[in-house]
DNA sequence: CCAAAAGTGTTTATGATACACCCATGA
DNA sequence: TCATGGGTGTATCATAAACACTTTTGG
């Protein structure tokens, strides 16, 4: 039999990556999208994306590309899926990685300043993206909330003191539900991760409610085990 | 701002799919590997891969590349992730995306014939594979277990008749486990999506163990749904 | 004194697990 | 007659879900 191929350069393409940033803060999920800066569709809403360098992988060109057009670094990124339609991006025969993350957002918004026309969108506002940004979005959260109950996501989004009910509005906007309160708080009881402080916060009731920290060396001791945070 | 990039060639790679293709038979749980072709690495074991032409997508590629180092055509391939080490092929930069099946390897065998070089593989003997194959493979295993008990992989799998044990042993081979037969038989036909029939295989058993066959109408109906078979 | 959020337990239902003996038959 | 695999049911436990009233206090 002949070789499939040998290596020559008639098949080569651009390998972009895409990054997905869903941002949470006291008003909810976000998702951060910028004005495309270049032709095609330059001007409209785009997820930030940018192309693959030779002498960079995947992972580090996603790092890179978010960084330069948002300002934003240090935050872990997660590989989901190659798009690869043939006709997806109209100037040139591109495939694009996706890449995604959930940050909390207010730590995050000192890197998006005016430099950058990076903003952040409320889920169910989002305005219309271009090429297949759209279908990217909509898988990477479905990603997000199957983890969102498989894996305690959200103590690294939270202040590093928060209330109770500060980590149930997380939970809700993340699976975009309801949630009984006393199911919850339960729940999250019963994995002992937490540790209640003798502070309260009363910036939203007079009665004041606790403050919780998270116990790190319990959440690690335990996150490796693998625990599940199945709510509902 | 500037742009970040135009569009130009000086970062084009070449991309690749890898193909890890899962059989199933009355052995057990086999993987299918080639003898590469073409250098480097040439005559060692790998998975079965090629590059992306400009005209394709991915999954068109990883249909088109299986068929052509195997013969095997018409199985539903799921795309996996990325690798993109920029040394994962010493010759040029590659990145590659992987494709994972579970087929009956019975079915597929005549497909199989001299021309090609590939050969299944017990999973616990497996030969040393080339660059970031291993990985790659692992990273398979898993996901297919993920599946296994999300959702009743394995019809697509047996005879159109088949007997409880057999469904068994495919689910104890994919998990690698041994399971209870009472609480595995309650539980599949507590999903009701198989119809028993008045037909005993005699060949293992002197008794004869009843045949069973898969509802179509009612598994399509139920899949949808989505429900898991989560057994342990 | 009252509005608004915080806090708190129990019951029920469902699904998971563990477990052991009789049956039918061909050799 | 006996060895081999086939077939069957129950009790227990853990987890999920549903559910309502009292407490606190600033205004």
């Amino acid at each position: 039999m002949t070789p499939i191929h040998h290596y020559h350069n008639d098949d080569k393409v651009m390998v972009a990556v895409d990054c997905i940033i869903f941002g949470f803060d006291s008003e909810g999920l976000k998702i951060l999208l910028i004005k495309r800066g270049f032709e095609p569709e330059k001007g409209k809403w785009s997820l930030m994306g940018g192309f693959l360098k030779k002498e960079e992988n995947l992972d580090q060109a996603a790092d890179r590309v978010l960084k330069k057009l948002t300002g934003i670094s240090n935050i872990y990124m997660e590989q989901l899926r190659s798009y690869s339609k043939v006709d997806r991006d109209p100037v040139e025969r591109t495939i694009s990685v996706s890449y995604f993350a959930l940050i909390n957002k207010d730590d995050h918004d000192i890197d998006l300043t005016k430099e950058y026309d990076a903003q952040w969108f409320n889920l169910k506002e989002l305005p219309q993206t271009i090429f297949d940004h759209p279908e990217m979005i909509e898988r990477a959260l479905n990603v997000l909330r199957r983890k969102a109950v498989t894996y305690p996501l959200g103590f690294e989004l939270l202040p590093e003191k928060f209330t109770m009910r500060q980590l149930q509005d997380l939970y809700e906007c993340i699976l975009g539900q309801e949630l009984d309160k006393r199911n919850f708080i339960n729940k999250v009881n019963s994995l002992d991760i937490l540790i209640k402080l003798n502070e309260k916060d009363k910036s939203t009731s007079k009665k004041g409610a606790f403050l919780y920290k998270f116990d790190v060396e319990k959440y690690q001791a335990k996150s490796h085990e693998g625990f599940s945070l199945k709510i509902a």
